[in-house]
DNA sequence: ACACTATGTATAGTAAACAATACATAATAA
DNA sequence: TTATTATGTATTGTTTACTATACATAGTGT
């Protein structure tokens, strides 16, 4: 099966070391989830995979990568 | 709250009217989903967005757009 | 020593994606 | 008529994304 990897660890400290909790409140979720979505501990719904690549001002493939199989 | 549109229906006569179960099968999903996500019942985890875009070989944002609010 | 900030862990609950199955129906073809 | 194909409906059940809450901890500054 394939898998979804993203960057938002990276895209985080790019842009200005950006907190969890402020990449939380732009995109509208959680702390916990940005957590979770860092750590790999699960798979954003594309609704909020939208809002996190908006809330870096980037296309949503270059923060979700999906590697087919 | 913003919402996902998608573009299914129309990828799939534009593709030679791929018929549902033939999308399903590609992308790796059963008909009902297919037939639900057609209808705007639910909206696809990002995983089957990646697999539907592959399936008619076009990027993510091709078959699904966000509306922000 | 005390406060504050950023990250992490743990747990319980809810909502929704998705599968699986069965059945209905209109269109077309033999 | 009978069979087949494509679409749709209805229902049940499982998995998991996500929230909410509480607590732990290392770092930094006063």
């Amino acid at each position: 099966m394939g898998k979804i990897k993203n960057r938002i660890r990276r895209l985080r400290f790019d842009n200005d070391e950006m907190t969890q909790e402020e990449l939380a409140n732009r995109a509208g979720c959680t702390r916990q989830t940005i957590i979770a979505l860092e750590q790999g501990k699960y798979v954003p719904s594309i609704e909020l995979a939208f809002k996190i690549a908006k809330a870096f001002g980037v296309a949503l493939e270059e923060v979700f990568q999906y590697e087919g199989e």
